[in-house]
DNA sequence: CTTCATCGATACGCTCGCGTACCGATACGC
DNA sequence: GCGTATCGGTACGCGAGCGTATCGATGAAG
C-alpha cells in the first residue's frame, strides 16, 4: 500500500525526468476525454489515444500504468467550478444565473458523466476523480449561494427544500435528455428554476 | 425497408417454427439484462449470454441478428409501468405513492439506465426500446395523476411547475447516486416530493 | 410417420486491443 | 559535452469476441 502510493506519478513530483510538458500532457488528457465522450469508456483504447496524439503506447503505460488511472488523471486536470463568482444580490438571481451556466456546460458534462456513469461503479479511484472534477465543486458553490440566501433572510434556514436544490438542478440536467430527447439548454434550466425550485423555496 | 420489417421476428408471428418457448425466451432476456447491469452494455457479449443460458450463439444470431436488436427486444419484454392503479384520492397522496414506488424500483432501473445510457446515443432502435420500456409508461402514468389533480381543482391547470414534475422525480432518481453515493430509496423520494415537489405545486 | 427446420454444440478465420520488449534518437541533469 | 533515462515507433504473443459454417439430434407440422 505504501509503495503503491509512492510510485504514483500523481502531479509531476520534485525530481522526475519526464520530457512531457504540461501542455503535451493536457493534449493526452483532452484526447482521452474526447474519445470517452464519443465512444464511451469501455471503447476507449490506449492505442487510439496514443495514435491520435502521436505518442507511443509505451509512454502512456510508463506514465499512468493503467487506463483507469490515466482517465482519473485526465479528470482531475479538469477540476474546476462553473459557479464561481455568482453574486447578483438575491438568491433568486443567483440561482437563475447558476441554472444558465449549468445549461451552457450541460452538453459536454452530461455526455462525459453518461459515458463514465457505469465505469465509475467498478473503479473507486475513477469514481473519486469524477466526483472531484465534476460534482463536488459545483455542489459547494451551490451550497454557498444558498447559504448567502439564508443569511440575507430570503429563505428560512430550515426550509426543507433547501437540501434538494443541488439534486434538482443536477437531476433535470440528466433527466431531460432521457425524457424529451434533447439536452437541457440554459433556457430550459432557467425556466425550471423559476417554475419549480424558486416556488418550493417560497421565492418569487 | 419493407423486407427489413418483414424478416424481423418481433413477437412470434403466425407461422414460425421456433422451438423456443416464451419462458425460454424470457431466460435469454433476463440473462442479457442482468449482464448489462453487471458489466455494462459494451462488455456484454453474445458468447457469455449464450453460455449462461446453455444456448448456442447460432440461436441468438438466428433470432435477433445483432446485439442491439437483441437487447432492444429484451427491453421491450419488460414494458410495464409501476405507477398503475395509484389513486389515493388526493394529488399529494398520489405523488407520495408514486415516489415510494419509484424508490422501490430505483436500484434495478437506474442501474440499467446507467449501463445503457451511452449505448443509447449510438443506436436509435435501442434508444426507442429503452424509452418504451422504462420512460414513457411512467411519464404517462404521472401525467394521468397530475391530470386528475387538476380536474379535482387541487392545482391550477396553468401552474408552471406541473410540466416539470416528471423531470423532478426522474432527475433526483438519477442524481442522488452521483451526488451522495447512495441510491434513491423510497424514503428519500417521498421526502423529496414533500419538501420540493408539493410546495412547488402549492400543495400542503 | 415422415419430413425438415431449428435446436445446442463446436470449430474456424479474423480482427482488435492488451501489455511488454525492443529500437535508435533526443533532450535533460550534471 | 557526457551519460542516460525517456522519447516515439514498432513488433510480438496472447486472449477475447465476432459472425459464419457445419454437425447430429429433436420436435413441430402435415
Amino acid at each position: 500500500m505504501t509503495s503503491q502510493a509512492a510510485e504514483r506519478p500523481e502531479t509531476v513530483g520534485t525530481s522526475r525526468r519526464s520530457k512531457i510538458t504540461p501542455e503535451r500532457e493536457q493534449e493526452f488528457f483532452d484526447a482521452v476525454l474526447n474519445q470517452i465522450r464519443e465512444c464511451g469508456y469501455d471503447a476507449v483504447t490506449m492505442e487510439k489515444v496514443a495514435a491520435s496524439t502521436r505518442c507511443s503506447k509505451s509512454t502512456l503505460y510508463r506514465q499512468w500504468r493503467t487506463k483507469p488511472r490515466f482517465v482519473a488523471a485526465a479528470l482531475r486536470s479538469r477540476r474546476q467550478t462553473r459557479f464561481t463568482g455568482i453574486d447578483t444580490g438575491t438568491l433568486a438571481g443567483d440561482l437563475r444565473e447558476a441554472a444558465r451556466r449549468a445549461g451552457e456546460w450541460a452538453v459536454k458534462d452530461t455526455t462525459l458523466l453518461q459515458a463514465l456513469g457505469h465505469a465509475v461503479t467498478r473503479d473507486r479511484e475513477l469514481a473519486q476523480a469524477l466526483r472531484e472534477a465534476l460534482v463536488e465543486p459545483e455542489i459547494a458553490a451551490l451550497d454557498e449561494i444558498l447559504r448567502r440566501g439564508v443569511e440575507r433572510g430570503e429563505v428560512a434556514w430550515d426550509n426543507p427544500a433547501l437540501d434538494y436544490v443541488p439534486a434538482q438542478i443536477f437531476g433535470v440536467l440528466r433527466a431531460r435528455p432521457v425524457l424529451e430527447g434533447e439536452d437541457a439548454d440554459p433556457d430550459y434550466l432557467v425556466r425550471f428554476v423559476e417554475a419549480a425550485v424558486l416556488p418550493a423555496l417560497s421565492l418569487p
